[in-house]
DNA sequence: CTCAGTGTTCAGTG
DNA sequence: TCACTGAACACTGA
């Protein structure tokens, strides 16, 4: 579920909720699988105390700088998520870290399938994977000219490049499905047979649902009607909001769903 | 009971 | 060395 959208506006709410604020209290859950690199013991000494002094997010990778230098890396995987409670708020089940907050609020991440991360290191942004990631394209943009030049030799489906964390950081299945959708492009073609149209129009409409989907917050029911995300998903999701057949295959590794009749 | 599905990493192949 | 593919990971819900 989450990709960059999702994550941006979990960003968002620490950004508003927890810059500034001292982490009073800690819980870490004993889950060496989340917290693999630092025992979930040693995260919670070393946050306790600790000022949020910045937020940060490059694709659907968070973090948070502390006043000690120390970043506070999250990642959520396929299931993770970010809620701020209030006190006498009933908290969620799975909650792998547990901050109360200076200014009364309660920040906590959740993580079900236990698919994800917490990490807490000097600067995760010279340690992979964020220091491989590639350009997020609502924080750093994508140029055309490097995105023609960087398609123009992939042999491999565009379906699989969009999914790429090093071209795009932040781009997911639906998202990937989406774009495809939106530009017209079959997810089968390759990176090398795109024409100059096509990439233009590619990253164009990039942009338009990335930009969509954060201004709402990442709430897929605002997002657009014609969206194939509303009608993507289910085992037996036959149609676009058209009318046009949707189709189900395997490519880049990941279930596609497409139109064959609108994706050339 | 089986299996799809989320994102990332890693082993294997070319 | 690199590009690419496919499996594995943990768990829920269908």
């Amino acid at each position: 579920m989450p990709e960059l959208p999702e994550v941006e506006t979990w960003r968002q709410l620490a950004e508003r909720s927890a810059v500034g604020a001292v982490i009073e209290q800690v819980h870490s859950a004993d889950d060496r699988k989340i917290f693999d690199q630092n025992h979930p013991s040693s995260v919670s000494r070393k946050l306790k105390g600790r000022t949020i002094v910045a937020t940060h997010r490059i694709g659907k990778h968070f973090w948070m700088k502390l006043d000690s230098g120390d970043d506070l890396y999250i990642h959520f995987g396929m299931t993770g998520s970010l809620h701020v409670l209030d006190p006498e708020e009933e908290a969620p089940s799975h909650i792998k870290l547990d901050l109360m907050l200076s200014n009364g609020s309660r920040m906590v991440y959740r993580n079900m399938r236990r698919i994800g991360k917490v990490r807490l290191v000097p600067d995760i942004t010279v340690i992979p994977p964020v220091s491989t990631l590639g350009p997020d394209p609502l924080e750093q943009g994508i140029a055309l000219k490097d995105l023609q030049e960087c398609l123009m030799v992939r042999k491999g489906t565009i379906k699989g490049i969009l999914l790429d964390q090093n071209v795009f950081a932040g781009v997911g299945n639906w998202i990937a499905d989406e774009v495809l959708y939106q530009a017209k492009l079959s997810p089968h073609r390759t990176g090398t047979s795109l024409s100059p149209s096509d990439v233009k129009r590619l990253r164009t409409c990039l942009m338009r649902i990335l930009n969509k989907a954060v201004a709402v917050d990442a709430d897929s029911s605002k997002f657009p009607k014609t969206w194939l995300f509303h009608h993507r998903w289910g085992k037996k999701a036959e149609q676009d909001a058209r009318g046009d057949a949707i189709q189900f295959d395997q490519v880049g590794g990941r279930t596609t769903a497409w139109v064959p009749a609108r994706q050339l």
